[in-house]
RNA sequence: GGCGCUAUCGUCUAACGGUUAGGACGGGGCCCUCUCAAGGCCCAAAUAAGGGUUCGAUUCCCUUUAGCGCUACCA
């Protein structure tokens, strides 16, 4: 078998969209996992819609989320002197002819064929009209009147196609930049590509390369139509779905793991009767195959996303948990103290989707003073007086304590429990308010143990006065 | 309109032509429990419709329906 290579040709038109990402992953799976390599190319050549800054973010977008290529980045804008050469090739062969038609009378053909309700696209006016070299002009292939065609796909089967829809398409643009068709033609020919992945929005226009290929005596590399990534109202995802730009789920605060887990599993599965939802990424190198990837598109969730990324962050080792952590906490504008952070983060761990979530479980560590949950912590029958009480008790036990540690906490708080006569849930309250403010907290002997003993003490009393 | 693709729980999906159609997310319930989570157990939930082929169709074929994509000097 021959090398196996794929690319993913991105144009730096804008940021890296997740679509993108699961292309991106599957080149760089399907190639590693035949141990061949995965080519970056950059598909730069429509300058009017080009990004300034673009490539680069695409870049560390990909790096950011482990995907590494193994060849590239190859800008295609580098590469005009070669599409041209082709492109005079195919003329010389006869498969393709300049064109010198404005866009005014082509926006009059189309008019013409609409009011005639034709099928709309380019008459082939100039296809032995002998249009020089030396006009302004573009270059169109000749698009066969009957020819059938038949494109193996690796995922879709053979699709066939009796007739080909499509009209004398531009290969080479009057600024001297190649279209699509062309570039990637030459580009994979000339990158010596086994295998083309690409969203399934190209197999209307297969044909085409097919017969670019043929044209040129090349040998067609394999054909893998990938099924779209969709957004909850069944339309190819994109910016109106909400966040779907790779750099919008790093802010949000997702591990680039599990996103790539997750994508994974929308049109590819482990299959055989498999039951496993987390791979990493040497476990879908190894198992993943074109023959289980789906043909049907896929709706993207971020209910499960958000719940894989949970269990990533629970499988996460606490240091490296801490250490992603650090950074969001600081962000969100807390002064992080990271022997704090270091013992309540067990705790915290088990309860985080995103790494935001553990802004609000953790600030009451790092805050000078806080807010308190009063009315929550008067609620059910819990009067100030006693309420009171309960926060003297516990100061005075917690400042007795021999040694501070977890266990310790816990026993003189049962105590202050026992004394306040009876069930520990509103006094456990009382003090989690009163100690972080809020009624929703990591639980609490563990948070008294992070704040230490000192601060802890103090709110208790703060709050004593306050009642 | 033309051409093409697609069709299993709400969502992602599994199922050599033979299964009580399985799992996961989400939803509901119970357990655990200091709040919130996590975890465990349980429940509801699907083969788009109609025809064939076959002893037997989720699975193969056809039609219909629906959705999507393409139909640019964009990719």
């Amino acid at each position: 078998m021959t090398e196996v290579r794929t690319r993913f040709a991105p144009s730096p038109t804008g940021l890296l969209h997740i679509g993108g990402v699961r292309t991106a992953l599957f080149e760089v799976l399907l190639a590693h996992h035949y141990g061949g390599k995965a080519i970056l190319r950059i598909d730069d050549t429509d300058r009017e819609r080009l990004v300034p800054g673009a490539v680069d973010a695409l870049i560390s977008d990909l790096r950011w989320v482990g995907l590494i290529f193994d060849e590239g980045p190859f800008p295609q804008s580098e590469r005009l002197a070669r599409y041209k050469e082709i492109s005079e090739e195919l003329i010389a062969r006869g498969f393709a002819y300049r064109c010198d038609c404005t866009a005014e009378r082509l926006a009059q053909e189309r008019e013409e064929q609409a009011a005639r309700k034709e099928p709309l696209g380019y008459s082939g006016y100039c296809r032995n009209r002998g249009v020089s070299a030396s006009v302004p002009h573009v270059v169109r292939f000749k698009i066969p009147e009957d020819r059938a065609i038949t494109l193996h796909d690796a995922v879709k089967g053979d699709v066939h196609w009796e007739k080909i829809a499509l009209r004398d398409t531009v290969l080479l643009k009057s600024d001297g930049f190649p279209t699509y068709h062309l570039a990637t033609v030459v580009d994979d020919r000339d990158m010596r590509i086994s295998h083309i992945l690409r969203a399934d929005e190209w197999l209307s226009t297969a044909p085409l390369h097919l017969l670019i290929f043929e044209a040129m005596e090349w040998p067609a590399p394999v054909f893998a139509h990938l099924p779209p990534v969709l957004g909850a109202d069944g339309k190819k995802l994109s910016k109106r779905h909400g966040a779907t730009f790779l750099s919008s789920f790093r802010e949000a605060g997702y591990l680039p793991e599990a996103i790539l887990n997750f994508i994974a599993l929308i049109g590819w599965s482990a299959g055989e009767g498999e039951e496993q939802e987390i791979f990493s990424m040497e476990e879908l190198t190894r198992r993943f195959t074109l023959e289980r990837v789906n043909n049907a598109g896929g709706v993207f969730s971020y209910e499960k996303l958000n719940w894989m990324n949970g269990v990533y962050i629970r499988n996460l080792p606490p240091e490296d948990l801490q250490a992603r952590l650090e950074p969001v906490l600081a962000k969100a504008g807390l002064a992080v103290d990271s022997e704090k952070l270091r013992r309540i983060l067990p705790q915290v761990r088990e309860r985080l989707q995103l790494l935001p979530d553990a802004v609000p479980l953790v600030d009451f560590l790092f805050k000078q003073s806080i807010d308190r949950d009063m009315p929550a912590m008067l609620k059910k029958g819990m009067d100030a007086a006693k309420a009171r009480e309960i926060c003297v008790a516990a100061a005075e036990k917690l400042a007795s304590l021999a040694t501070f540690d977890t266990p310790a906490i816990e026993a003189a708080l049962r105590e202050v429990a026992e004394s306040a006569g009876g069930k520990s849930g509103p006094v456990f309250t009382v003090v989690r308010i009163a100690v972080t403010g809020k009624t929703i907290t990591p639980p609490l002997f563990e948070s008294i143990y992070a704040l230490g003993r000192e601060q802890t003490i103090a709110r208790l009393r703060e709050t004593a006065a306050l009642l």
